[in-house]
This record gives structure tokens, C-alpha cells and sequence, in this order.
DNA sequence: TTGAAAGCGCTAACAT
DNA sequence: ATGTTAGCGCTTTCAA
């Protein structure tokens, strides 16, 4: 078998059964009228030549490539991979294809992966945005191409709509669920603020507090950045600052294992000494000993419904008003009653 | 600003800038001669006209897409999700894009997704594949499509190379460890045969086990279906079938997982009344209640290599062979004596 | 029903 | 140094 020196096109097709390469492209795409007879023979050749039509002449004509562009932060992020795997899903029912990559909370490179993603002319855009440039959207919105936001926002952007979930909701219903156990000094593990996300879990939580009269202590609430390390730091502080706190919501999964590696590290138990609680369900909550209670996020949904705006239904995505998606609570056993509440296990003497 | 009607192209630029559209293309490329004051000028009128150059047209003429197409069995897999966090940082450093789809173990989407690619005109094609059709990937190499396997390899299939961790040498690894442990019945939990990671480390388990003289139960060997639920039937009825198993050996994170939760709901102690080690790290490994002892596959490495192997190696993959990286034993607490072993702690008399 | 031809945006060979 | 032009593979009028 030779090997082929040259790509099988339309053309070889055409000279092959012998017809005019407009038949050709009428058989292949269904379009247009051929006799039978014609049409089984160009049928015919183009299995025998194994012709494989070029997306690159059809896009080029088309002015149409049929591809999305995914740009998220990282892939090794449950989340983001959950939220990828719906808009994969997605794309697909609708015979899309998927160019992706990852900026790695890098404005720069987000720029940079946008632009390639306009060179390729793209049908449109998904993006979970990191804290980045406002002006490289706004440039998308001015070249025309279309965007759709997914698990978060940009800040003080207009005509790029989004698909979210109801962080605060979210935040409210296990700080609630906290406060109801008897909680009134609980911790909480935030990330910056210049994510939308994280301005909205931080704001949900002082304002849940506030509604359940329970007074906000900002000792209580720390910051990280997005690292482990970074974390692990900020959990580690909490717990050694305040040995008082009774609970922690770690707003995020990144925060939720430092927590969790913290509490051990200081041998505190969960959840009779700590409760903790987190935001954002990954496979190990379950796994953890005791395992943990979340919020979880429909990351799926995020990016199948993302998918979906951007990609037939123009008229809403115009509007840009953003497609809010409900949290779940799922509780499991890392959160119980403060240490010396009715219905608490006796608390252990802490040695630190 | 006006909702601009249609792209901007080459010839706008040109006609704009009042120079032939070659002009263009040599300013922009950076090839050729030009003037500076022409030079200027061009660079001006498209950063003017904010001209974005169309990788259609570039890619239709140079015939070369600057892309390579991912096909994986599942992007949230963490293992997966690695590797492919591997192959956009390589992807990232030579300038090229990546298109990704999932497969799902599905033979027919496996082999569509690679029609897909093709009409795409991919540079080339990474793949972990599925235990899918070998006429599929025997249909790429005639076509000339370059391609590289990456994490699995296709059974009996000549001239596509692949990189893969040494699966072998680190259940070997692990075995012995167990052994040396003072461990006698071990349970392996294993995979499908028709993938060959599958039977890669089932053989090295037995093999291990003969090699170091100790007697292979067939009992002790089970396989399951990836599968959630077909992994946790298969390690609970381990252990309920052969309460005697001092130590199991999970050859896959999902096993692994289903390993820890049987256990638990058995109420059997990690490590007092059972060792448990698995092949794959992952991230709540480290989290488990006790750490997860386990063989490491450089995931990330992998996808990195095969892409490197796949853009800027050509020589070395034509020849075929497979480039093999080694694993790591990641010793946590998981592991220790089998009961009854002089070192390991009392027994508790398990209650079933 | 079918074919010829224009043209999508770009690059490169060729001419000037 | 720069412009003209052919053509990459395809779809789609427009004629026949």
C-alpha cells in the first residue's frame, strides 16, 4: 500500500467518477438534486479513495468553523474538568468541536489564548475568567465574536452573559445549616476577591450572619490566595489564632483541604472539636474521614447550559442577563454541634 | 462603534495601508523585506482596522493547522485531566492549539471523533485509548495522520508509538513492598483485560507473586468493569468472600475508592485489619483517613512527552517504539503488617 | 440533473 | 522593496 503523498480532495473525487466537483459536494452534503445513479457511483469513489472531506476549505467558504473555544484555569481542577466535560457534552449533541486551553489565573496568557481563539474564528467563546483584564473582553465584544461566561463573572462587564450558580444561596443555606447546629464563632476560609465568586460567598457569608443576628467577627474571616500552600497557611492561622472557633466554611476546595489537613495536623476532630464545611463537592469529600458536608455546584449543567446559550440560543445570549443555577447542600458527617452543646459529644481537652 | 458587518481581512489592511496584500502578509509574518516607513505604516492600519488574521486562509494554504487533536476516555478523571494539563503545556511552548473530545469507552465515538479530527487536519493525533477497534487507528496510519498514544497502548497494532508509564515495574514495585510487609494473601483488584494497563498489572501481580515464591490465589483476583459501582461489588465482595486477605492491591483509582469505601463499611480497620494500596495518585489519596499508599504514574509527564514526541520528533516516531517512564511508590499510611504479625498492632476481632 | 466558475483569506513564487 | 497572481479545498450561484 503507498503511501499517500497528497490529501484525497473533492477534486480527485470528481475526476474519478467522472463528474464536475459541484456534484461531488451536493452528494456529500445532501443538498441539492442528483440522480441516483450518479450519486451511488461519487458514493463509491469517495469510499474507495477514502475521501475525507477538508473542514478548512468548508470553513473558509462557510465563514463557519463548527468549533467552540474553552478557556478556563486549569484542567486539574475538578471543577473546571466537570464543568469541561458538560460543555464537551454538550458541543457534541450539537456537532461542535472544542479548542482548549488553560490560562492558569495568568491575564496575559488569557489574552493571548482569546486572541488565538479569534484567529481561528471560533463560533464563539466559553470562559471561566480568572480576576483578568476587563479590556480583553470588552474586545471580544467588539469584534463580534461571541462569549458566554461559565461559574463566574467579570466584574462591570455588560453583553457578555453568564451561566452562574447561586453561590449566595449556596453560602446561605450551610451558613444557615451551621448556625442552626448551634454555631456562633464559625471561621471563614475565602479566596480574592477580585473573582466574582469569591466577592459573593464572602459577602453571602457576612450577610447570612447578619440576617441570623449572629454578630460578624472579621478575625474570623481570612483570605487566600489560590495555592495550596496558601491555603493551608491561612487555615492553619485560623485554627491557632482562634482556638474558639467552633466551625469553618471553606469557601472553596482548595480552602476545604487545607482545612481539613490543618484540623488533623493540629489533631483537632471533626466535627467534635471543628465542624467543617466547604464549598464546591469533589470526589474526596465523600472519601474523607468524617466525610465532608459541601455545597455543590452543578459544574456539569454550568458548562452544558453555557454551551447551549452560546450556541442556539442568540437572542437570549444578546440580552446578556445571567443564567443562575441552583446549589445543592449535601450534608455528610463533618459538621455536628459546637463542643459543649446539648447533643454534643464531650469535648476532648485540646492540646496544642 | 458600529456592530462591524464582516471581518476585517488582508485585502482591507492592504487597501487601507494603500500596499499590495503581500506586503502585508510579509510585514505581518515578519519573512521578506520591507521598507521601515512601509513597515510602519502597515503595522498602523492593522492595528487600526483591528485586523485579526484568519487561520482559515493561512491554514488552508500552508496546509498545516498548527493543531493537534486530544481524544481521552473522560476529562474528569483525574488522571486524565494530568495528562491533558501535560500535553496543552507542551502544546503551549510549540505554538499549537489543542481540540479535545471524550470518548467514554465508546468504540463508535471513539472512531468519530477521529473522523472529526481528520476532516479538522489535526498536525497530529494523541490518544488514550479505549479498548476500542484497531481497524480504527490501522485507518489513521494509512491515511499518513501522525499519532501517538499516550497512558494505554492498542494490542498488536505496529507504527503507532506510544508513551507510557512502566505499569509493570510499579506493581512490582508495590508488590514487593507488601511482601516484604510480611503480606501472603493479597487481593488485586483489577481492570479489564482488553485494556492494556489492565493487563499489564494484573500480569506483574502474578508474576511479582511467583517471583518472590508466593503462591498466586486465584480467588484473591478479581476484575470489574470502570465502573463506580462495579468496582465497589467487586472489593466488597472481596472481602466478605475472603475475610483472610491481609492486604489488597487496587489497580486503578476507582478501585481504589471502592476499596476504602467496603472497607469502611465493613468496618474493617486501614491498615490493623487490612493493608490497601492502589496504582494511580490522586488528590484525595492524600486525604484519606489513613493516606493512601500508592504507585504514581507521571500523568503530566506522559501527555507532555507524547506531545513532544508527537510535534518535534518525527524520526523517533516513525520508528515505533514505545517510550516508557517510571512510576513512583508513594508510601503513606495505609499499609503495615498483616494482623497477627510480630510489629502490627493487636487485632480486633472483626465483626461481620 | 449537472458543470463551470467565482471566491472565502491567506502565502509564496514570480515579476518588476 | 513591492505588487500581481495562482491556488490551497470547498460551496454555491448561474447556465446549460
Amino acid at each position: 500500500m503507498p503511501i499517500s503523498r497528497r490529501a484525497v480532495t473533492i477534486k480527485d473525487v470528481a475526476a474519478t467518477a467522472g463528474v464536475g466537483v459541484a456534484t461531488v459536494s451536493r452528494v456529500l452534503s445532501g443538498t441539492g438534486s442528483v440522480s441516483a445513479a450518479t450519486r451511488d457511483r461519487v458514493l463509491a469513489t469517495a469510499r474507495e479513495l477514502d475521501y475525507r472531506p477538508s473542514a478548512l476549505g468548508r470553513s473558509l467558504k462557510l465563514q463557519r468553523t463548527g468549533s467552540i473555544g474553552l478557556l478556563i484555569p486549569d484542567i486539574t481542577d475538578p471543577f473546571c474538568a466537570e464543568l469541561t466535560a458538560g460543555v464537551l457534552d454538550c458541543a457534541r449533541t450539537l456537532g461542535e468541536y472544542v479548542i482548549i486551553d488553560a490560562a492558569h489565573d495568568d491575564p496575559v496568557r488569557e489574552a493571548e489564548i482569546i486572541d488565538r481563539f479569534v484567529e481561528q474564528r471560533v463560533d464563539g467563546i466559553i470562559a471561566i475568567p480568572g480576576s483578568g483584564d476587563i479590556a480583553t473582553w470588552e474586545a471580544v465584544a467588539r469584534i463580534g465574536v461571541a462569549a458566554v461566561f461559565a461559574g463566574r463573572t467579570v466584574e462591570g462587564l455588560i453583553g457578555v452573559p453568564s451561566v452562574v450558580a447561586d453561590e449566595r444561596a449556596g453560602v446561605r443555606s450551610v451558613v444557615e445549616y451551621l448556625v442552626g447546629l448551634g454555631h456562633r464563632r464559625i471561621g471563614f476560609l475565602g479566596g480574592r476577591l477580585s473573582v466574582t465568586t469569591g466577592r459573593d460567598r464572602e459577602e453571602a457569608f457576612r450577610g447570612t450572619l447578619t440576617d441570623l443576628g449572629v454578630p460578624v467577627d472579621e478575625a474570623l474571616i481570612v483570605r487566600a490566595r489560590p495555592t495550596a500552600d496558601s491555603a493551608y497557611a491561612a487555615a492553619a492561622s485560623l485554627f491557632q489564632r482562634r482556638s474558639d472557633v467552633t466551625a469553618v466554611l471553606a469557601a472553596g476546595h482548595l480552602l476545604g483541604e487545607a482545612a481539613v489537613l490543618a484540623a488533623r495536623e493540629l489533631t483537632l476532630r471533626v466535627p467534635a472539636d471543628v465542624s467543617i464545611a466547604m464549598v464546591d463537592d469533589v470526589p474526596w469529600a465523600e472519601l474523607c474521614e468524617p466525610p465532608l458536608t459541601v455545597v455543590a455546584r452543578p459544574a456539569r449543567d454550568l458548562g452544558y447550559r453555557a454551551a447551549e446559550l452560546l450556541l442556539r440560543d442568540p437572542a437570549r445570549r444578546e440580552r446578556g442577563r445571567p443564567v443562575v443555577l441552583p446549589t445543592e447542600l449535601v450534608v455528610r458527617g463533618s459538621c455536628g454541634p459546637p463542643a459543649g452543646m446539648p447533643g454534643s459529644s464531650a469535648r476532648s481537652s485540646r492540646t496544642r
